[in-house]
DNA sequence: TTGAAAGCGTTACCAA
DNA sequence: TTGGTAACGCTTTCAA
């Protein structure tokens, strides 16, 4: 029924082997041969067993990104940027095509080590985890394990704004400077004369929760002002929303609000202006995903694009409440995310 | 190096087969054999080979998910949402768990034929395009051939939230009404007092552009009420906020907007109120994703839940300028979308 | 209820 | 530069 290299071959009266080697574009072939075969694969509209290239190749062109939110715009848009990076080093004929598949775990850790074991099943090229994760130690160390696993088995591994999990595993990572970030953020309200500021934290075990709310409260030490009320939630519109009433109660006469994402900041902006605050008028917001980065990385090998937003520019908008988001979306900053190891997994 | 089902069938005893037999809970075996297996299973750490299994049964379980825009929040959560549903469908015991993965087309034509001919490629078990698509004859002739390559090959395909496709693809389709969502939009405008109202479309080449506008256009004729300016872009915050400074040149006295498209919305209520335009006071603002719908399905054997969004609560909300979105998320009505076909592709 | 063995469609090694 | 041909790891008849 479908259409195999064999036929392929039978038509273009080679043998299987050079057809593969046409379509793989890893040995010579010379050019006659080639012609005659890539004839065979229009007229056949040959499309290649995924399973078998793999199975026999003991690797998938299957990138697997895992995201924590896929609802939230800040992973949409990493994740399609990483995609679309991925997908377009492919580009010419050589069939390198890669299949970049986002996964949504939902900030779940079963989720995330559920399409981790998918993706190892897979053979997966490379798996990008991206976002904070969870600091649970059980968590951290089944994560480690697995990535481990997938590292030796030649999957290359890279973490995208988490830090490195316990024990080597062999993952090209790239860390965001939250903590700096926060900072900025807190600095720039300071910098308006801001002295009441509140706090809208994430989930209380997740990483970037913790160090976004360090950098914070280091700019208020460094300020001397006194630290304002905080509250936790998830890392959501809804959350922002609610959290503000709680804040309000415990601080009614409050000038700012830093949010720690800005999904929750405008979540925080629509319960303000509910209450008929405007912003920044009565009160400023700030919130970010935007953050100064630094790279922890690695020999070069296959090299990633991922644009990043820029840090300064969009908190600096959030802050001063030109508007929740720039109409044409964050600035970017292109990134050289280094994926390290040979591309193949050892075979025998 | 790696595990695999002959080791673990050597530890527990017993032949490739049994274990295989155990692992997919195809065929009976014996409790305490399965017990052994499992075991072993267990102690050596196995993880199946997913290529290998795809080849030898000839389907994957990997399920596509194709987007037109993954930083847009409503194809997120329409992609969890599908995405939850298939990975939940595996839950128990028996190893039928599903990679759901989303592809992020970037409303390219070229970009969901190459997403296509990769999903293909791995023999996926179901592939969802998800939103409207382009009306190009060219196009729609491409994507259909392929949609009934991919059906004949026993990958199922559905439709959500785009028109059934020329030819016989044996593809499930879902429907959104997109002129009678319009339709609603613009008569609850309407019933609001507004008589001059501006419209930013979206490409015009795609079906929800069209039907959205034509639905729009019925609503403004039966109310006696001429036409507004029009301005047509892409999908984005960018195209809502550049269109209303369009929109307010061709007529300065416009009370209200309709956008087709919430992430539109968005960018014209941005655009407002840098112009110092109070929402809903000098002006409404009417956008939408959240779509009366239609089934046109199908025999069941697969059931996928899709959450949709609930239709005039949203619109409602908007038009009334309570806030740009609600703050909890869009109300979500499930819907039971049914895929069709057997599970295995034809052997031999 | 279990085992033996024939594929599944490629890749990659070894010869030619 | 090309062909022949073992793997690759699993599924699934067919027998027992």
């Amino acid at each position: 029924m479908t259409v195999t290299l064999a036929d392929v071959a039978a038509r273009a009266r080679v043998s299987p082997a050079t057809v593969s080697r046409v379509l793989n574009g890893n040995y010579p072939v010379a050019a006659s041969t080639r012609e005659r075969v890539l004839l065979a694969v229009r007229e056949l509209d040959y499309v290649p067993n995924g399973p078998a290239s793999s199975l026999a190749a003991a690797t998938s062109d299957l990138v697997g990104v895992l995201v924590n939110d896929i609802a939230d715009p800040f992973f949409g848009i990493m994740a399609g940027a990483a995609q679309s990076a991925i997908g377009e080093g492919a580009g010419g004929r050589g069939g390198a095509e890669k299949l970049a598949v986002v996964c949504n775990t939902g900030g779940s850790p079963e989720r995330e080590l559920t399409y981790l074991t998918l993706l190892q099943r897979q053979r997966a090229a490379a798996v990008i985890l991206m976002g904070g994760s969870l600091e649970d130690p059980e968590h951290l160390a089944a994560t480690s394990g697995k990535l481990a696993r997938l590292t030796e088995a030649g999957t290359r591994v890279v973490l995208c704004g988490r830090p490195p999990v316990p024990g080597d595993t062999g993952a090209a990572v790239l860390v965001f400077d939250n903590r700096a970030g926060a900072r900025l953020l807190t600095e720039h309200l300071l910098a308006l004369g801001h002295r009441r500021i509140g706090y809208v934290a994430g989930p209380a075990d997740r990483t970037t929760t913790r160090h976004r709310l360090e950098g914070h409260r280091q700019a208020l030490a460094a300020a001397g002002v006194p630290e304002g009320p905080t509250v936790h939630g998830p890392y959501d519109r809804r959350s922002g929303h609610e959290a503000t009433a709680g804040l309000l109660a415990r601080d009614p006469d409050l000038t700012a609000v830093v949010a720690a994402n800005d999904t929750v900041a405008l979540g925080v902006c629509a319960a303000l202006r509910e209450r008929g605050l405007s912003i920044p008028g009565d009160v400023s917001v700030a919130g970010f995903d935007d953050l100064p980065f630094s790279v922890d990385a690695v020999p070069a090998l296959t090299t990633v694009r991922l644009p990043l937003h820029a840090a300064g520019a969009r908190a600096g908008r959030l802050a001063t409440g030109a508007e929740e988001l720039p109409p044409g979306g964050p600035a970017v900053v292109p990134v050289e995310l280094v994926l390290r190891g040979s591309t193949g997994a050892p075979r025998g």
